[in-house]
DNA sequence: GTCTATAGCGGGATAGAC
DNA sequence: GTCTATCCCGCTATAGAC
């Protein structure tokens, strides 16, 4: 699972095969389909398998920290993990950018992912706006949707043109909602 | 090219194939390698063709508005019909996924591709400063990656979530910058 | 759980006739 | 420019021995 995330993150699903997986752990590929008979099978319990992470790192920052800007934080060092192991990208964003050719099955497992996410953050932004410590138009639910499009964007946009440019753009976000 | 372009943005490039573009276009993909012999050749070709598109279509923007906002809601029109054509996602936002998997040549139009965008958005945000009707942190070109990474994302989140994901993210990043 | 072996398909690409 | 025919490869998946 550790391999399959990786090269999901790194190439794509439909970029990464049995064959891939099987060189990286000195297994067979029969070995593997012992395990995840299709491929669909794998890809699912790796959408499970990101929700899972996505609750345990963000619900340890929620626990960790009390401040919101110190939450924010946590969840951009989040997303900013993927690129620093590696250049992967966020799972949502490779996911949704395979939407179409993915399995259905795999799509409902990208939109527990995306919605918890979104979810979380938006709680963070509506207290730190209560706590009039963060400002921005709309509701946190929206603000919480563009943040996410943007840093997995970035993640993306980092891949490309350097891992600074993911660091631009979260500085951007951090100043815009400055009070 | 229509119908690769086509393809491109919504599936990716290296999950359609030649059949697929001869099955659409009534002709054998003998007759495709005839015009673009590798698949890497038909690639650069595309990215040239966003490039020159992109162009277009934003130089005609500059023309025809004079105004900073009309300019900048000129620019989320462009991104907004790949959507609305067929919940495509912008091409810069596919090929930097694929990032790891598509040829060198193909890598540096896609750069090629996403320094022309952030320029231009870049000149836009910049005057709309300097006129007093935008407001943000940090430099022009820094506040342009990060709209267009959250554009970029946006689209990509619509496809997963519906088309008025887009909506949402592009009115958070227009009613962040009102003075 | 892991292996060898193989089926069956679709991918990119080429040769050569028209 | 377009076709038929074909090559070779890598992919997903299965059968069956150990």
């Amino acid at each position: 699972m550790d391999a399959a995330a990786e090269l999901l993150q790194s190439r794509s699903f439909s970029s990464f095969s049995y064959q891939d997986l099987s060189v990286r752990l000195g297994i067979t590929k029969a070995t593997i389909h012992h395990h995840f008979s299709k491929k669909e099978d794998l890809g699912v319990a790796l959408t499970e398998r990101y929700l899972a992470e996505a609750r345990a790192s963000l619900e340890a920052v929620s626990r960790n920290y009390a401040k919101p800007w110190d939450q924010f934080e946590g969840y951009i060092r989040y997303m900013s993990e993927f690129m620093l192991s590696g250049s992967k990208i966020c799972p949502s964003g490779a996911l949704q950018t395979e939407y179409n050719v993915i399995p259905e099955t795999m799509r409902q497992g990208t939109s527990r992912l995306v919605r918890f996410i979104q979810n979380w953050l938006s709680t963070v932004l509506s207290k730190g706006r209560d706590q009039g410590v963060m400002e921005f138009a709309g509701r946190p639910e929206e603000q919480a949707q563009m943040i996410h499009a943007a840093l997995q964007g970035a993640l993306q946009l980092a891949r490309a043109e350097g891992p600074e440019k993911f660091t631009t753009v979260a500085r951007q976000l951090k100043e815009g909602m400055k009070p």
